[in-house]
DNA sequence: ATATAAACACTAGTATACAAGTGGACTAGA
DNA sequence: TCTAGTCCACTTGTATACTAGTGTTTATAT
């Protein structure tokens, strides 16, 4: 498992739930794989009631399976479980960009044009691994506006399932088109044009169609 | 607060969850007590390990506000939360039941009849307080038809803000009508009329309308 | 050699102990 | 009387100890 650096302020709680969900996104932590309370807490130099929290939540969305007295493990990929992350999101963030177009303040978008424009730039040169982050803030920033901050934690939670598979995906994502959705949904939001925006959606959703069958061949161990 | 038996076989957290949760939810905890672990942990005869993991979980979800250090209170009814949640509960049930429509099976059908002939049955009696448990089951026999379980556990736990309120309105609800509204949608999943099931899903929650300001001025210390 | 049982090494669940921070009460001093 | 400072009783966060269950390994008896 790959470590990191603790961040200052950050409970040991918090700390541990971000190491281990980074490396079960990036697979670093394997499908199938045991996680051991004792274990993860000495890697990470905590004790394990501050581990054992942070598995306890990842295990309420069904990302590490618990077996009481037995083990835990990193959940097996299960296509259904990532239809329904993806299901989650689609409907979430429909719903909630057709508030955003309603609750945007000038502020907002200005906020959120800065942050197209910096993936814009960071695409233009190349830097396509500084879009993630980015990408990422855009889509909490649109459940900001809509104040539906609850929800998107639990989305991000889901997302999870949808994110390691992203990772196995062998096929290139095309940052180049996510990018212009990005820039599009801004403008529907500031157009307060609904429909435009959950058609983006939409359609941003459906570029991460992984070709299942060809992931599953490569990495037939992985999955349930 | 109100303790219960221990359900066999439920674990010190699980047992821990539910009676603070019920008892949130039904006000016997009001918005803004202290829920000390120590205090809860004496009250049900558990150590503090088990009834803090609980408040953990019902902070994710902000029932219950931890501030380290000085104490964890039952948080304040707040309607921006109480909003968000009927949206969640909207948005949701709207997507899930047009997914039942199209995978419910005859067995499923079969469940979901009995269930709605008990809720007649007691709705006849007069016997309306056995029909809520059964309310519970029949949207949750929604989602598992859907195969959407952990998008509705995730549901279950930010309906407490929603619940709670519903606790508080002084305005009785119409048990008929929900009744009715329930064999509405299974004649609707039935028929794989998705049109009428996400309308039905619509005016069932538009029912549950409180009239905050009437809750709020009776109840104002309840409040944001 | 095989079957059985005891021992061991692990697991997560729960209980307890300690650390560190907060805020109020009380006391000492001017 | 007022203020400053100490103490005390509380809180949650974290660490550690103990409980009970599982599965494998090893030793023992037939």
């Amino acid at each position: 498992m790959n470590n990191t650096e603790r961040i200052a302020g950050e409970t040991a709680r918090d700390f541990a739930l971000r190491v281990i969900r980074d490396n079960i996104v990036s697979l670093d932590l394997k499908p199938g794989t045991l996680v051991s309370e004792n274990e993860i807490a000495f890697e990470l130099g905590l004790s394990r009631t501050p581990v054992r929290e942070a598995i306890i939540e990842l295990s309420k969305a069904s990302i590490i399976e618990i077996y009481p007295q037995k083990g835990s493990y990193v959940s097996l990929i299960d296509s259904k479980m990532v239809e329904e992350s993806r299901f989650l999101r689609n409907v979430l963030d429909s719903a909630v960009i057709e508030v955003a177009c309603d609750l945007a303040s000038d502020k907002d978008l200005n906020e959120m044009e800065e942050n197209v424009l910096l993936q814009e730039f960071f695409l233009s040169r190349g830097e396509n691994e500084k879009i993630y982050p980015l990408d990422n803030d855009f889509h909490k920033m649109i459940y900001n506006i809509a104040e539906k901050r609850n929800i998107y934690e639990m989305r991000s939670i889901m997302m999870i399932h949808f994110d390691r598979v992203r990772t196995l995906s062998v096929e290139t994502v095309k940052d180049l088109k996510i990018v212009s959705d990005h820039r599009g949904m801004y403008e529907a939001i500031k157009n307060h044009d609904k429909e435009k925006a959950v058609q983006l959606v939409n359609k941003h959703l459906g570029r991460y169609q992984f070709d299942e069958n060809a992931i599953r061949e490569q990495f037939s161990e992985y999955f349930k």
